[in-house]
DNA sequence: TTTATTTTTTTCAGTAAGTGAAGTTATGTA
DNA sequence: TACATAACTTCACTTACTGAAAAAAATAAA
């Protein structure tokens, strides 16, 4: 017999939990209307919002005139101010530092100057946090963690770097690092899996228990969310798409194997070549501009690059059937004929059962993207903890 | 903070899950050792053993000697005896019944004659079934459930086959049909996913939360054990890997698209190129005794064959990352080229990270694997509603 | 204006499934 | 015989719920 779709079940087990994330997807929502969506009981929703309202993690809005019989509802919605987090992007050549509230919007933003070592990263980051906080008026009491978004790969039970190549670091704790240096609870992941956080936390996958997400940077990283959870994968190294091989005799790639996604579709290759072939573009918007204006060999290498992605995403939804499939897209492709390429490569390449029930969609990434991101981490890891 | 490695997380919820768990994989424990492997409070563990105990589902063996000093322990174990299962596997030429026990051993196996509708299945099956029953001397009352393995397209929560190109099934309602005709409870799924969780329960998996099983038949099949449970997709497609893309300019699949795993190493179409290569086999054992002895056709068809599952399987680990990958040969193919050459395509085609970390085992099948996993489904189902 | 109706929310007693700490049991050892 | 030790049991307590009845706050009807 088919369960009912009800909130209860995890990532939150509890009525809690429940009410946290029907309140995340829904803005503001009364008790029985909370009661109906979660499945639990309006007694223990009562129980539930009152401990919630005395911490100031929920308001009760002005009840409206009800323009019906019976008892009114009121509405209860999310404090947005009742805790605040920070997140970290590092491994970009900028490593922007951003300041969210408990819905995930970014309040103030700051870019960390170069760096060296570790704990001189974490110096730089204690001088930014303070004066961010400054300038954003929040007390310090109420920053509640701090998340760390490194493109690398990461050990993110331990809090660990194992590898990063932009960085040079290996094995750094670099979550207790920035724990010790901030004074708040620390949690890192890689780039692929903090977008996926971010996205159903806050973003376009609230709704969804099984999704993929795949961000499109100088490398291709991805993440899944399976039974509404992130999950990492045996030794937390799930989601490696990019070093799928596609073209056996194709290029060397640096981790010592030909023709792996990311030497066709990657940023970091596709400049790369564009550069052999002689043209001169600064980033991915202005390859796909001389595709547009009829170059063939722009136009080539972008669909190459797109149906090679294309065909590593079909590849993953016949294996995992995700209900949808985000793409984050880092490197200013736009809705050109990279996006054409790839869509249509995924389409060609799965069976026509999945055609329908997998949504593929594409979105530029906003601009604080990544250390946004990262905060969800921390949002996650304390609204989990409530 | 690394959470410690208990068994009361999912599948099994509880307290008396992780008893039964631990009871699965250990054959005996005291109840002290039951405390230690689950993490559950001894007390707790004291109250779960005694309703078991009271029911039969759990037996005490005979204090042995201490040879040391305190109280002695008492060991505890399922009574294998306590309830029985049947599994069905429904789509070969044969269509074998088998009765197991509580522990998954086949008690009692028997072949269901040809069949036209599936109401003609269900009686061809209840006087089979009655049959076994007396022969294994089992008392009816003792069988609490049926599963039933289809090679096809179902949807396990509702019990219905969706297609069956072999059995010329379209939306049959088999869980009900039998459930009715048997007066027991029945559950079906498709072959692949009845593989993984008889593998789970009573096989190569009992201590693994992730692990992907791949089943070489006529086609080929894989599911994926993720967080615990078996995870069946958005809308239970996934594990579909025999129509992952391997060779864009390859023969003609029958789902309508080009160069599918299948039509590379999937039994039947190997079967069929080797016969058009002129070839006289009956089966992927004389195919690989044929290269052993030095026959080039042979060689290089299995060669290839083994080479892009190993490719396919090379995507599986690097996207889901699991920490076994379990093939069930049931075509005879045996320790050959086909293996060794699948197995190094894997080797070659995953980043060194996942080399050491992924565990790939072949195995042959037993002869009745798949109605003993159809009836693994139904003990799972039995186990986890008690 | 008073009473009835309706819907939301709260209260309250009850339950399931645990935990921790103290007590009991069954054995070896001094 | 008394003590030490480890395995198990008992018991009082806690947490996180549920269901049913009661209370609250509005509109609608008499």
């Amino acid at each position: 017999m088919p369960a009912k779709d009800k909130l209860l079940k995890p990532p939150f087990r509890s009525a809690r939990g429940a009410v946290i994330t029907a309140l995340l997807r829904n803005e503001q929502l009364s008790r029985s209307e909370l009661s109906e969506t979660t499945g639990v009981s309006p007694a223990a929703i009562t129980e539930v919002t009152q401990t919630f309202l005395q911490r100031g993690l929920l308001v009760e809005l002005p009840s409206q005139a009800a323009g019906r019989r019976g008892r009114p509802t009121v509405q209860l919605r999310l404090q947005a101010s009742h805790a605040y987090f920070a997140g970290i992007s590092v491994g970009e050549s900028d490593m922007p530092l951003v300041i969210t509230d408990l819905r995930g919007k970014v309040l103030e933003r700051h870019n960390l100057a170069a760096y060296g070592t570790p704990a001189e990263l974490a110096k730089t980051t204690v001088k930014a946090f303070k004066e961010v906080l400054r300038t954003a008026r929040i007390p310090r009491s109420k920053v509640q963690g701090v998340g760390i978004a490194v493109s690398g790969i990461v050990n993110a039970a331990e809090g660990l770097c194992r590898y990063s190549a932009a960085l040079n670091w290996k094995n750094v704790p670099i979550a207790q690092v920035m724990a010790r240096a901030l004074h708040i609870p620390a949690w890192i992941d890689n780039d692929a899996n903090a977008v996926a956080v971010g996205e159903k936390f806050f973003g376009r996958a609230r709704d969804l228990e099984h999704f993929s997400s795949i961000v499109l940077e100088r490398t291709i990283g991805s993440a899944h969310y399976i039974n509404g959870m992130l999950y990492r994968g045996h030794d937390g190294s799930a989601g490696e798409i990019g070093h799928i091989t596609i073209d056996p005799k194709g290029v060397l790639c640096r981790c010592g194997r030909n023709g792996c996604l990311d030497t066709i579709a990657g940023g970091h290759a596709l400049r790369d070549a564009a550069k052999a072939a002689g043209l001169t573009i600064a980033n991915m918007r202005e390859l796909e501009e001389l595709a547009l204006h009829g170059n063939p060999t722009a136009t080539r290498l972008l669909r190459v690059a797109g149906n090679a992605l294309g065909v590593a995403v079909a590849s993953l939804v016949q294996l995992n059937n995700p209900q949808r499939v985000l793409f984050t897209d880092m490197e200013g492709f736009g809705n050109g004929v990279f996006r054409t390429a790839t869509r249509q490569a995924i389409e060609n390449n799965i069976l026509a059962r999945f055609l329908g029930s997998t949504q593929i969609i594409f979105n530029n990434a906003e601009p604080a993207l990544l250390p946004r991101s990262a905060a969800s981490i921390a949002a996650f890891e304390y609204l989990d903890s409530i």
